[in-house]
DNA sequence: CTAGGTGCAAATAATTTGCAGAGGC
DNA sequence: GCCTCTGCAAATTATTTGCACCTAG
């Protein structure tokens, strides 16, 4: 919010020169949320400085684009409109027709289909733009809502948390129940364990949730911003039913692995996204939890696994050792 | 193509007046394929009559789209362009930023998932746009590829077909596997009356699809237009697995129900999307069999069930029978 | 005869460009 | 001093509008 433009700039090496004028734009461009239309920054620009033309500040805009510091965008109005993308990750629209407001959203899951199409009709996608037109509620029902414009990186972190709270909870909910189930003690003792780090990392993630909220009391009450079908039950959901169906140890350490690298890639890959956030660090740290268990949980496989059903490839480099 | 306006203009109910102009330039229109820029159509139209003004062929498009007849698309260039509804769902779009052209597919995994989005947010969307920017196939290696462009209407009835036999095949695959591990001589006897049914359906849409083909070597080997992940391995591909891990007949009953109610619910109302197309047609036919073969299933798992968990409500009206 | 469609030319709206001058390194 | 930024005004592009006229029902 209060950054200045040294870090912003560092983004990408601004290919124009800096120059007085670009950076008295650039800060009112800045200190602005939401999406700005040219003709609006010119009329922002001009009331803290009334000699700044028109064709400068398209200028200008046309240089932040081709920076990285703006993205263009369209939002079926006649003109475009502009929003920095610092602490502001390429997001999808919801466009109110009614009062032309317009709130964003982030969707791994349609992400990854729009990925899949375009690798389908091998085409190589550099960026995708959804918007969907309609009328937002308030418009509908007439009562007045939380501005949804910005503090973005905020609701980020609020849904990373949730998605990694609920992915630990699944988590532990596995853990425990596997260790029930299990037949092998050694089994039994490594998934209590693991269910009780998860426990402890539970404990340690809800009170940095308590603690972002504490910072906004609106926090809370804000409609999701990420949406990630995968979370919603926690990534285990689907692992933890097969607990209790007679599976092996073994099996169930095979179903923990195919769960925490999932977690972890997806915690990774999202992570990657954002520029420099509170939401980022927790997505990454979350990723390099997961990736901890992961490799715990494939030493343990190894170990339970007596006799490999293949022998490993990096045995099998000479002849020397006999089957 | 060949298609003269009367059916079209019944879409909707004509708003505006019929003029010759009027029909003219729509019939020039109608006779395009593809995205039409506003200039392009008067350009096309002129070379027909000299003496038509580009404020009547923008008057007329403008009337178009609120007859429903035609539909305005901004491609991210500076302008609009136009496409007709005719045998022509909405749908999304790859663009590519190299040679301008665009090409269509359909999602509906990702309609779901807007869906869903917006009505988590109680936003009521009206119409969604997805675009995907970057560079085709054809741009990237040079080489020359099918125009994508137009018969639409046919690669829909491809890859309704292509879904319509995944199922089948998956369904036929799960029956057949059910009769051989029904435990109950009247449970596999149904199975094995429904793995008939959907050899025989199997059959005959292997023959449409043949037939289709036939009418245009090349479709075949067109990408892919309709993308649908629960339907690449068929909608009973989850259930199979089920068959033989010693689940009742009972049970594999309530799968084959959930998984050919998914079915019926998916053709049915992705069907009514199309304007009358052959594509439309398949979906609704297949829709139809699967609703045949639900309630044929609801049937049977009630008799299979002797005595239902909870007496059903239509019986409960009245106290007369005693529990 | 009258509502609405049509042609022409002018208006609009967002954005870009040519050119002369100003400013930073 | 050079190169690029800047301001101003004019150009451009896509689309709309005012107005007089025409045409179908």
């Amino acid at each position: 919010m209060s950054q200045t433009l040294p870090d912003l700039v560092g983004l990408r090496p601004p290919v124009g020169k800096r120059s007085g004028r670009r950076e008295q734009i650039l800060n009112v461009f800045l200190r602005q949320e939401g999406h700005l239309g040219a003709d609006e920054l010119v009329e922002l620009v001009r009331r803290e400085d009334q000699g700044i033309s028109r064709a400068t500040v398209y200028r200008a805009l046309q240089w932040m684009v081709e920076a990285g510091i703006a993205r263009k965008v369209d939002l079926g109005e006649g003109r475009f409109r502009f929003e920095h993308s610092y602490r502001h990750p390429r997001h999808f629209h919801l466009i109110c027709k009614s009062c032309n407001r317009s709130s964003e959203f982030l969707s791994p899951d349609i992400e990854a289909l729009v990925e899949e199409v375009a690798s389908a009709r091998s085409f190589s996608a550099r960026q995708s733009v959804l918007q969907i037109y309609g009328t937002c509620a308030e418009c509908r029902t007439g009562r007045q809502a939380t501005p949804d414009e910005g503090a973005t990186d905020l609701l980020f972190a609020r849904d990373a948390l949730r998605i990694a709270i609920a992915t630990e909870q699944s988590g532990l909910e596995f853990y425990s129940r596997a260790a029930q189930a299990a037949r092998n003690p050694r089994g039994r003792r490594c998934f209590q364990r693991l269910a009780g780090e998860e426990r402890v990392h539970l404990g340690e993630l809800e009170a940095r949730y308590r603690k972002l909220l504490a910072g906004d009391p609106q926090l809370e009450a804000r409609p999701t911003f990420l949406f990630f079908k995968g979370a919603a039950n926690g990534l285990f959901a689907a692992g933890a039913d097969q607990i209790g169906r007679g599976v092996s140890d073994l099996e169930a350490l095979m179903t923990a692995i195919r769960c925490e690298r999932a977690s972890h890639r997806f915690f990774k890959r999202y992570g990657a996204r954002f520029e420099d956030s509170e939401g980022k660090q927790i997505f990454l740290e979350f990723a390099e939890a997961e990736r901890a268990h992961l490799e715990r949980l494939v030493r343990e496989y190894r170990l339970l696994s007596k006799r490999p059903a293949r022998q490993r490839a990096r045995r099998a480099r000479g002849p020397s050792a006999s089957a």
